[in-house]
DNA sequence: TCTGGGGTCCTAGGACCC
DNA sequence: TCTGGGGTCCTAGGACCC
């Protein structure tokens, strides 16, 4: 039997979230930024038509504001998270099988459908979730991930009406892949991109035309995949059930300089708390932590750049802990004089909570702090985000980043909810 | 003035073991 | 003085993704 892959791809996803709830950013330029209002991360199709491109800075765009009717957003990803669930928890109660690869895409298994069916599927499962989330989707369908993916860009690109385009037939294979530029193939990043074209292979359909040993000499196994994937062998299954994460990161650039060792250490107890949390929601301890702490890269002022990584004893998901840890790093690696601009902790050597390794020469002190932090999840579980938190994190934390276009959490917060007057 | 954040996978090379 | 070969594990760095 074939195989038939869909990708489901909601079209310019954040602004489609914003657009559901404020009508007045319908039919008109819109954008979203990126966290601390920096970049340009999503944009309405008039605003890509106005020429705005995509990752560019903010303060890049502010012509466009003034003469333009462009509408900007700050990032609101407590609202995209919660639309994206909605869409996928429709797309699971559409198709057979699902994979959900991002907060805006998800592949399908559709290989149950006749393939003479494989449109009109698609046709209805985009007016649904058009119908129930109010979120546009595009559908490409192949019979491999990487083609669902060439389907898909061909799907936005020229059949923008329907939003649906199957790869079903070997004519419109090769028609498909000498249209898609190699540039744009799942994959093929810059570096790639570059380096292909300098050997006169300008399309998908060019690579897969490449002798296999100059892929194998080139590439690692991942281009040898994508190789064989792009010529109609399916080598990349779908994984209905996400695994746990390897590595759990908080880092952010802050809002305003940050000089003293006291403002840091609000910051990164506040992000290791926050990764603490994550950890405890995906039931995994850490073995090693690093933390880093850096002056603005685009400053032309002294730089500065450090970072420590510690082990600790036994893992832990601790958050009081984790935080002892954080403050005695940070000392170590803290320098007075530098406007610092940005910060991280990372942890990483990530085990189940049920299968940690002991160790013979340090008392386990199973312990208040796990309870602690439990009983911290549970009240900010029911009263909200941030309602208890350790000290250390501080109460004023003006080094937030700025996020001065930031819609209500229509979805997600009771008092946001939109009213019907 | 203002330039994001969170991930994955693969490979090469060094340390170490028998 | 002569000093192998096969293997594992870990880490850093690079490439890519959304």
């Amino acid at each position: 039997m074939n195989k038939w892959f869909g990708l489901a791809d909601c079209n310019n996803f954040y602004v489609s979230c914003e657009r559901i709830f404020n009508l007045s950013a319908r039919d008109i330029p819109v954008v979203v930024l990126s966290n601390n209002d920096g970049c340009v991360i999503s944009r309405s199709q008039e605003a890509k038509d106005l020429g705005i491109e995509m990752g560019i800075p903010a303060h890049k765009i502010s012509d466009n504001l003034k003469t333009k009717k462009l509408m900007v957003f700050s990032s609101n990803y407590a609202l995209y998270g919660d639309i994206s669930s909605r869409v996928m928890n429709c797309l699971n109660d559409l198709c057979p099988a699902v994979e959900v690869y991002s907060i805006d895409e998800a592949f399908l298994d559709l290989s149950i459908i006749p393939s003479e069916e494989l449109y009109d599927f698609g046709i209805e499962i985009k007016r649904k979730i058009a119908k129930w989330t109010k979120i546009p989707i595009s559908i490409g369908i192949a019979p491999t991930k990487s083609l669902a993916k060439v389907a898909n860009r061909y799907a936005k690109k020229y059949h923008k009406e329907k939003g649906v385009f199957v790869i079903d037939s070997e004519e419109i294979l090769e028609k498909i892949l000498t249209e898609t530029p190699i540039e744009d193939v799942w994959g093929i990043g810059r570096k790639y991109g570059k380096f292909l074209k300098g050997q006169q292979v300008n399309t998908a359909l060019d690579f897969t035309k490449l002798p296999e040993n100059f892929i194998r000499k080139y590439f690692s196994v991942v281009g040898l995949r994508l190789y064989r994937e792009l010529k109609g062998e399916s080598c990349l299954n779908l994984t209905e059930v996400a695994d746990k994460k390897k590595v759990v990161q908080h880092t952010r650039s802050f809002g305003r300089y940050v000089n003293t060792l006291r403002d840091l250490e609000e910051v990164l107890t506040t992000f290791a708390s926050k990764c603490a949390e994550k950890l405890r929601s995906q039931q995994s301890c850490a073995n090693v932590i690093s933390i880093y702490i850096r002056t603005n890269l685009f400053s032309k002022k002294a730089q500065y750049y450090n970072s420590i990584t510690m082990n600790f004893d036994i893992p832990t998901n601790s958050t009081m802990e984790i935080q002892q840890k954080v403050l005695w790093g940070l000392k170590q690696i803290f320098v007075q004089g530098y406007d610092y601009k940005k910060a991280g902790v990372c942890f990483t050597g990530l085990v189940p909570n049920n299968a940690i390794q002991g160790n013979l020469f340090v008392q386990e002190t199973e312990s208040k702090c796990q309870k602690v932090s439990q009983l911290m999840d549970g009240i900010n579980a029911k009263f909200g985000k941030g309602t208890i938190k350790f000290a250390v994190q501080g109460i004023n934390t003006t080094w937030q980043g700025n996020a001065g276009k930031l819609s209500p959490k229509f979805t997600t917060i009771w008092k946001d909810i939109p009213k019907v007057e």
